[in-house]
DNA sequence: GATGGCCTAAACAATG
DNA sequence: ACATTGTTTAGGCCAT
């Protein structure tokens, strides 16, 4: 690997309005990556007042966005991959340099976590971070900065960062961070984020919100990202799609039209994709029990064909599967993941939460307010510094909260539990293009078992949710007729949508009274991640505090 | 190896 | 006539 010798640098400026990175020369100092800047959007945050700019560097598949709100105070800010949506969105140059480093949504803590102040270039109270020089460097050529720098983490725990903060940061974290409101603000910036080297099929969109297709794989001009490009397959199977598009609609009900309108929107993968998946599609609803058609009203011209709703019976199924969905439904010709033991899959996967499940509403909205639309893309986040452990974490523009609760919240429960090991980097280089429509596959788990439920989000309308915890036993089981396969009565022979029609009873109370149990767990286990998380933050900020004073203390000596 | 889940392709009919 | 929608069948790959 090609060092780039010295640290590389972060160099944030906090101005009037928003954040704008600064560095009048920066190679002067201590940068060592050069980002330039893609865009910067202002004023499209749900709050207003966002700024969001890009920056991106050139011969990497990555850029970062960082979110400031009107104060200028770095909300969140992240790297993600971009591809060519790099090349086609940049504009201008700007000496900005960043390291690495793959922030989840996370915000002034995040931020400061996982740079070092440089001293050198210090401007103000927020100057350049750096990172330390002890630190190694990342390549750009060599694949996937994040995956480059993610061992340099591995054991980055307060002592390093604690080198990190700024006053003003430290003094916006106070504001930010003091609850967990930072994550309604940071998710917008997700829109645009994923994550380089760990996110294998991110559908990765610009700020607007999936309008645009991804340029196809084939543009990019990394070829060291592997693993990476914006026109990756969706991790979701496509039930899941269509259960998330249908779920989205206020209706609850859409024209098989509207569902490619809603897969394309937000999985612009398949804008390049071979059309074989509306066919695909087609055959799902037709096939798939779980999709019903509801007869049209007379008095809706919707043109041709009919509504697709999902049947309440078979919801709690989707639900599951969503919840199952190990980001790997099928995936052929995708390497066997590594069986490091060392590895453990789960330490990458959020629980399956998202702000509109019953479980947030249930716990008041204690995290999060939803989004109207929660939509999930097939990216991943590489969290560090406060969430060290990169893991996938699929985004989308619309569920960007959902996503960053959900992956902050899973980042931190996963680090909790288990000590910071980063993939084999050959782990992703084997990876492949693979055009079968959601083929995905989880750079980290070893199996399906063992990647599962990072589920995505899903649309906040949803009003079962996904429990924290697998059943242990097969969902077949639990519910008996989700599979065709498992339908062994005389029913089986008929065509699915007559089987349905013979009105297959699943007991709704049942089903009630599990989900309330689900939501119980899952209510318990996100209360308590939630105080983790609080406390863990307010530990961080306290100790920076502690240290800026000291060294504050020195400074007037 | 059997089974199940999922994807893909294709053919065909129905519909607007 | 055409495009779209809906249904069905078949075959393949992968994981269990």
């Amino acid at each position: 690997m090609q060092g780039l010798g010295g640290s590389a640098v972060l160099s944030l400026t906090s101005e009037s309005r928003g954040l704008r990175t600064s560095l009048e020369n920066p190679e002067a100092e201590c940068s060592q990556v050069t980002f330039t800047k893609l865009r910067s959007d202002k004023g499209v945050r749900e709050r207003g007042n966002g700024v969001n700019e890009c920056w991106g560097l050139p011969g990497l598949s990555l850029w970062a966005s960082v979110l400031s709100n009107s104060n200028g105070k770095v909300l969140a800010w992240n790297l993600q991959d971009c591809d060519g949506e790099r090349d086609r969105l940049l504009d201008e140059k700007h000496a900005v340099d960043l390291i690495e480093s793959p922030l989840q949504a996370g915000g002034l803590d995040d931020l400061a976590s996982s740079f070092s102040l440089c001293e050198s270039c210090q401007l103000g109270r927020m100057g350049p971070v750096v990172m330390p020089p002890g630190k190694k460097v990342v390549d750009p050529s060599s694949g996937s900065l994040a995956r480059a720098l993610t061992p340099l983490y591995q054991d980055t725990e307060a002592d390093d960062l604690s080198l990190s903060l700024s006053a003003s940061l430290s003094r916006a974290q106070d504001e930010e961070l003091t609850s967990l409101s930072w994550l309604h603000e940071s998710t917008d910036l997700l829109t645009r984020m994923g994550h380089s080297g760990l996110r294998s099929v991110s559908p990765v969109q610009d700020g607007s919100a999936g309008n645009e297709p991804s340029p196809s794989p084939s543009s990019s001009p990394e070829p060291s990202f592997p693993c990476t490009g914006p026109s990756r397959k969706p991790p979701y199977s496509f039930s899941c799609l269509i259960f998330m598009a249908i779920e989205d609609a206020p209706s609850k009900r859409l024209p098989v039209k509207d569902i490619y309108g809603w897969i394309l929107e937000h999985f612009p993968y398949f804008a390049s994709a071979p059309t074989g998946w509306k066919n695909s599609v087609r055959h799902n609803l037709s096939l798939n029990k779980c999709f019903k058609k509801v007869d049209k009203d007379r008095s809706q011209s919707i043109g041709k064909g009919s509504l697709w709703s999902i049947d309440p019976d078979y919801r709690h199924n989707l639900i599951q599967a969503l919840k199952k969905t190990p980001y790997q439904p099928y995936s052929p010709r995708l390497p066997k993941p590594s069986t490091s033991p060392s590895v453990s899959p789960q330490q990458y996967h959020s629980p399956p939460l998202w702000p509109g499940s019953a479980l947030f509403g249930k716990n008041g909205g204690v995290l999060l307010q939803v989004p109207q639309r929660v939509i999930q893309h097939g990216s991943h986040v590489a969290a560090q510094g406060l969430f060290p452990v990169i893991r996938p974490l699929p985004l989308s523009p619309v569920s960007k909260r959902t996503t960053a609760v959900r992956s902050a919240l899973g980042d931190f429960l996963s680090r909790a539990k288990h000590s910071v090991l980063i993939e084999s980097p050959s782990n992703c280089d084997e990876q492949q293009e693979d055009h079968t429509y959601s083929s995905w596959q989880c750079p980290l788990s070893s199996s399906p078992s063992t990647c599962p439920t990072q589920d995505s989000s899903i649309p906040r309308t949803l009003s079962t949710e996904l429990k924290l915890e697998q059943k242990d036993f097969p969902l077949d089981r639990r519910l008996g007729m989700w599979t065709k396969g498992h339908l062994q009565t005389p029913r089986d022979t008929l065509p699915l949508k007559k089987r349905r029609a013979e009105n297959i009873l699943v007991k709704e109370e049942e089903d009630e009274e599990e989900e309330d149990e689900e939501m119980k767990e899952a209510a318990g286990s996100l209360l308590h991640l939630a105080g983790v998380v609080r406390s863990s933050l307010s530990k961080k900020i306290i100790k920076v505090q502690k240290e800026l004073k000291e060294e504050d203390g020195e400074l007037e000596q």
